[in-house]
DNA sequence: CCATATTTATCACACCCGTGATAAACATGG
DNA sequence: CCATGTTTATCACGGGTGTGATAAATATGG
């Protein structure tokens, strides 16, 4: 047998160079030529790892859902239980930020997750990262919201998430853009007003 | 000299039918043979009208600005002085609801909207709309926040129009969608939870 | 009625796309 | 060293797009 080569990890390295294009074109800088390009390859050997478009699509579809899920897996609700004033806070405000645009590397994420999201109403291809997004996200928050103990949780969660939909497309997308500081800002704003008053005595 | 024809009305047409491809396809239905078909025009008589795809991309560009500018322009701060309680709730959210997808033809316009901020990342094309958008939006929000007795104007308005953002994309796209009275209500809570308290006796 | 300028309709070209089919290069196992 | 099956490279086709150029149809003004 020849030509040992990791299927799995050349897969990846693929759909790393689609994410780039994404964030540098938009989605029609994913096609089969652009992307084989991109990754210093060529167009058959792309399309010998990925049987279709469709196939490196939803390839990519797939690894953003699991990126961001991995982001908010790192953070688990029962972590917040008991915290009150600015510790709820910042302990709250570093699970937001985890899914925001505070970094390079964030803004690249959520910038591709922004294209896949408009792109999911028109195709269906992009349907499962945003419907996985959208669930785990309004879980995590309304969980939190609970472990803090938030009154109206499924209302302040609508509101939170809304809000980091918000933030996201404000910050990544160019109508004067907000910045990360004035992004930190508003968000930490938001969650002093939403989270209860510390206990008295 | 013949064929007496309103250019002016001709262009809107096309425009309109380029809107219609756009919300049921996205950017990419918005082709010249597409668009063209819509309209129920041949291709030669839309690039009569249009110099180019550039020029038609441009045109529905800048009637998307003048429609959420005139849906803005409809509200004037002024109007808004001395409202206090669910009375200022009410003309607040009025207000917003403006730009809000609570019906068919806002949805279809912030559909739209949507559409173009996020291609505005990539295609210089579109900025226009959102800055515009953006700008006005803010300083309408911001002006109307401060008739209204609200502390940290500049704040609030970030965080308002930050959830606006955020509401629009949860509801036009489809996450499991918010739907309309759920988007109600999230903006309701919130203009009660920033409005400041009715002045007692 | 006819001439004129506007409006409409076609054709052809080059570009990019996804895709099927096929040939070459390659490194390993025997 | 050779044979095997993986990996890479290339060609050709049909479809879509924008665009330039050109011909036809149309309704008005004289």
């Amino acid at each position: 047998m020849p030509a040992r080569i990791d299927a799995q990890q050349r897969r990846q390295h693929v759909v790393e160079a689609a994410f780039r294009l994404v964030v540098a074109q938009g989605l029609e800088g994913m096609s089969l030529r652009k992307v084989a390009a991109e990754a210093g390859l060529n167009i058959g050997s792309v399309r010998h790892y990925f049987d279709d478009h469709h196939d490196l699509v939803a390839a990519a579809v797939r690894e953003t859902g699991d990126r961001m899920g991995r982001r908010l897996a790192r953070h688990t609700p029962e972590t917040l239980v008991g915290l009150q004033g600015e510790a709820a806070v910042d302990a709250l405000q570093a699970l937001v930020e985890e899914v925001l645009p505070v970094d390079d590397a964030r803004c690249a994420e959520t910038t591709v997750l922004l294209e896949f999201m408009v792109a999911a109403r028109t195709k269906p291809v992009f349907r499962p990262v945003t419907e996985q997004m959208a669930a785990d996200l309004h879980q995590l928050v309304a969980d939190a919201l609970d472990a803090l103990g938030v009154a109206d949780v499924h209302g302040e969660a609508d509101r939170l998430t809304a809000l980091i939909g918000g933030l996201t497309i404000d910050t990544v997308t160019p109508h004067g853009s907000l910045g990360v500081d004035r992004l930190r800002a508003t968000l930490r704003a938001h969650l002093r007003a939403v989270l209860p008053p510390v206990l008295e005595g």
